[in-house]
DNA sequence: ACCGAGATATTGCGATCACAAATTAACGAA
DNA sequence: TTCGTTAATTTGTGATCGCAATATCTCGGT
């Protein structure tokens, strides 16, 4: 047994275990809090989150349907490998959904939106300076969901949010391999093509976003071997 | 407790108990056999099936983490209602996903694919023409889940499978309001846009096959009433 | 040293039960 | 009859246990 850390996190009050559970696992997988290919057990989860078995069991089951916890044959579980053909996939896949929440948004677009958006990513600003790479994950999840959440009657946030689950843990590789986190700040582009409600410029910054962050390295990253390469 | 009908399913040797309840639930929304709406508890899916408590809570939940099954505040559970809103959202989602899916297989067509997808496409006319719902929109799953899994590291699969999951008790509604399907078959195009390997031409076999076949007749359906309709 | 058979430990699965919260039903007062 | 309170029922939750299958370790033979 290795030594898995799972990052706390808070809950609302009147919070169920497995909701705990649940959130709790689903946001060290999309930190990238456990490595790629990591064997999970009900039972080591149950005993480093302190809870008991049927909970954690419930947690990944749903999970494991969000394709973020892969069901071996023989039932047990691990957490996705990333290869090159699948990486290219998902980022490709982060593109298209990307892109058609953020243009079907903009009809919902406000000036206050706006401003919530540039007031993250300044704060987004200064996680990248203090290296807490934690927060900067969270910051831009929130940053990009407040944008595809705009549509009222959106679906597409659920399906985003697999994507990134299944990126997470490999991103937090491709980071550690490199030594710290490699930004070309579209965010910038990206408010403001909202801000004059651009779909063409949105889907632009989108693009960039998404490619510049994390294809280039993660191509190199994997091109080293077919398997991963363990970083220390 | 009103009369649930859950179609059986064959299932593979040596599945569990959980993977059976997921698989036939799962399936009896994606048929439409449970209405938009309807609630659901643990102990009478339970009854229905008759299963214990523990393969059928983990079934429900893994549905309810691919947006099949609705988890109240008070952790009820229901099949989801649909609105207009929702309804245009998801049959965009249709069209931006199953597009990607199909022109990224292009690259991977086979002659051999092409007449397997003749070959369903011909079983459909035969389903269509002796009236067997159930039959035609299983056939019609694996029609397009034939051509979208072609690239050995998809992951749109999955994704699609969700939408068709929320459409589907509400497309059976809307086969029962006309007291038929109406179908303008597009498979024929998909079929030979897919056999010249032209992504335009796909992805107008594909608007076509899923605005057609859903997007009139539902929103007309939808426009009589902010609720939706009872059909007998 | 290497390999295979048997023993042991680990692991996921499914059933059951008690508990708490929420819903529904029953009932009595105005 | 109608409304508000209380009792009874329903329902989801979580803990525990035994079982069967799988994986791992042990040890003896070649």
């Amino acid at each position: 047994m290795s030594t898995l850390t799972i990052p706390e996190i808070e809950m609302p009050e009147g919070a169920t275990t497995q909701e705990y559970a649940y959130e709790r696992l689903r946001n060290a997988i999309m930190v990238g809090a456990i490595e790629p290919g990591t064997a999970l057990t009900i039972r080591s989860l149950a005993e480093t989150l302190a809870l008991s078995l049927t909970p954690i069991r419930e947690a990944v089951r749903r999970l494991s349907s969000e394709s973020a916890i892969e069901v071996l044959g023989n039932r047990r579980l691990r957490v996705p490998d990333m290869t090159p053909g699948r990486f290219d996939e998902l980022v490709r896949l982060r593109v298209v959904l990307e892109t058609y929440a953020a243009q079907r948004s903009l009809p919902f677009v406000s000036d206050r939106l706006v401003d919530d958006m540039v007031a993250l990513d300044e704060r987004m600003d200064a996680s990248y300076a203090a290296g807490e790479f934690n927060e900067l994950t969270h910051l831009n999840r929130r940053f990009h969901g407040l944008l595809y959440c705009l549509n009222p009657d959106q679906a597409v946030m659920p399906l985003i949010e697999s994507i990134w689950l299944q990126l997470g843990p490999f991103q937090r590789q491709v980071v550690r391999h490199l030594g710290g986190v490699y930004v070309v700040d579209h965010h910038k582009k990206l408010i403001e093509a909202v801000r004059i409600r651009d779909p063409e410029a949105v889907a632009a910054a989108i693009e960039g976003d998404v490619t510049d962050g994390l294809v280039r390295s993660g191509r190199a990253l994997l091109k080293q071997d077919k398997r991963v390469v363990r970083v220390a």
